[in-house]
DNA sequence: CTGAAAGCGCTTACAG
DNA sequence: CTGAAAGCGCTTACAG
């Protein structure tokens, strides 16, 4: 019988760490870890005797590692409402190309426009400890505020503004968007001029409302002209909306869907009915999707700027997970007008 | 001056930790660790207690914790070529929507069709150390291959198949599908039938081969028909190739373009040209993507079943992941041919 | 079927 | 500017 401790196979992964660079520059392993992470307080001959090892030993940090230690990921937690919009894909890609050389990973959570989905996923999200969070626009509900408030983990906001202080968000007035299109199909002379709307997010509510604001401004609001419809926005319902309008109101002169894809719909169905656009009705979409350039005839828009709005919350929050200061809270990126011939 | 140890401050996180619900459960750690991941070897009353307890205290595991312990994450991380072809999004949603409820987040991995930016992404994502893997077809680099081989970590393919052993996937055959819908377009009484093709990767050659295949079988193949272009398939560029097939090889009488979004193109640009659909040039995609119904004619086209072949890969992958026995290494899940009117 | 000990690979919190 | 110790919250590997 031995005196001495029993002697356990210490578990074997195999790779490479912290300590094998540490022992390799000849620092301890808390020198490698502030070197390796860029903290001031290094000497540069040793970061760079560091560096040298860590490159030579093929150092890759541990993700979990870190995580546990520091109580905080690498992961930013993404919350849009679909992957089947491809504005939100785009906003996505530019989040994702922007975090990923700065070495954060990006986790996709879809919340279906579904508050109580978004919850349970801010949930299991929070589990993670993310470095940061970005979510779309303000609507949620409130133990999804309390739960991303009491975290601590920085958020973004997207795709809405806002100048209520402590929150940061990038986007543009959804709602003055809404007005400049209406506002150019006024120009364009029409005066009976409707909205179709879709999904009755929040976003579409407030085009919607800028929509409102320009018709009554010229005294052409008639709200039997819109036409509201919860169900998911798609091209085939575009179609079956324009339909629907041009049956139960043939005096349309104008038709300002809340998004490209319904619009294209509506120039679909404009062609199966042989209803000439714009002629007999122009048509005006929202986003500037894929192939509205290439509709017949191209479409009418209002170009959004969600690339530029996901690498702008990307950056912004990069600054707030490291502690940064911010040149500014609220961002508003703006809209541009896109005319084409179907207007 | 104390004889006793320096007292340092605990970290103190807040968190409810595996320690709180043993107590509370009145168990060790290691009972509640194996209780709730549903180890077999507990007592069922335990269980009970421990799931109780957990309950009350509201306990989330930590993840960080788990992967630093077991070497294995709650990753799955998922490579794709883009996220701008609604094909690998579908497939992506599938995936994602199918892992969340077995507790593993999605990783997304967007390689660009290039596979250095595969095997570079594939190196940062093992250092997550995934518990599983989905990667797109099986065209990489030695290296990358060599790297999953050597991870042990469960990889499935996904969109084409194979027989060799030991490798897991989950699609369908490329080249049978593209067989099929050539065949069609032969069986609809056309003799030159061109083939349009763009960004040009395995898939779309394998699609390619079905169609060579096929029209060398009625000896009505003629290589000048075929366009193949390595731009990134798009509508924009279906117009484009469709005007430039037109212009250069008018005595065409059918196109196959190898995805739906440059057919729409192609339809598009019938329109604006002036050239009857299917009269004068029938005309056939691939992969039936949104709005391909809604087209003016509605376009005939091959449904790919990504959204079937995400959820299969995703479960073939639990059942790796979980060591479970698996019922086949290959699933091999078909296509559909769509014939509307543009044929 | 249950548990005490050790360890996963980092960072925090002190100390100097 | 640098380091020794402790700890993050789990699971592995034994032992009984």
């Amino acid at each position: 019988m031995s005196i001495l401790p029993v002697q356990r196979r210490p578990r074997a992964s195999g790779r490479v760490t912290l300590n094998d660079v540490a022992r390799a520059a000849e620092v301890s392993p808390i020198t490698v870890s502030r070197a390796l992470r860029g903290e001031r307080s290094v000497a540069p001959e040793l970061v760079e005797r560091v560096r040298a090892a860590a490159q030579r030993l093929g150092y890759v940090p541990d993700p979990a590692a870190r995580a546990l230690a520091s109580s905080r990921s690498s992961h930013v937690a993404v919350l849009i409402p679909l992957l089947t919009n491809t504005l939100f894909v785009d906003l996505l890609e530019a989040v994702h190309r922007t975090l990923l050389p700065a070495g954060y990973q990006t986790l996709i959570g879809v919340t279906h426009y579904d508050p109580g989905e978004e919850e349970q996923l801010l949930q299991s999200y929070m589990a993670h400890r993310p470095a940061g969070l970005i979510v779309t626009g303000f609507d949620r509900s409130e133990s999804a505020r309390q739960l991303i408030a009491a975290s601590g983990v920085p958020c973004v906001h997207v795709m809405e503004t806002t100048s209520a202080p402590g929150v940061h968000c990038v986007g543009f007035s959804q709602a003055d968007a809404g007005h400049a299109i209406t506002e150019h199909l006024l120009q364009r002379g029409r005066r009976r001029i409707a909205f179709v709307g879709a999904q009755l997010d929040p976003r579409v509510m407030q085009r919607a409302e800028g929509y409102r604001r320009c018709l009554r401004a010229a005294g052409v609001y008639d709200p039997k002209l819109e036409l509201l419809n919860p169900e998911r926005s798609s091209i085939a319902l575009g179609a079956q909306l324009f339909e629907d309008l041009l049956r139960t109101r043939p005096d349309t002169d104008a038709v300002f869907f809340c998004n490209d894809d319904l619009a294209q719909g509506g120039l679909l169905a404009a062609l199966r009915l042989g209803v000439k656009v714009p002629q007999q009705v122009a048509v005006a979409g929202f986003n500037d999707l894929t192939g509205s350039d290439q509709m017949w005839p191209p479409l009418t828009t209002v170009h959004t700027p969600r690339t530029e709005i996901g690498e702008c919350a990307a950056r912004m929050l990069l600054q707030l997970m490291r502690k940064q200061p911010l040149q500014e809270d609220h961002v508003d990126l703006g809209y541009r007008l896109v005319v084409r011939e179907s207007s």
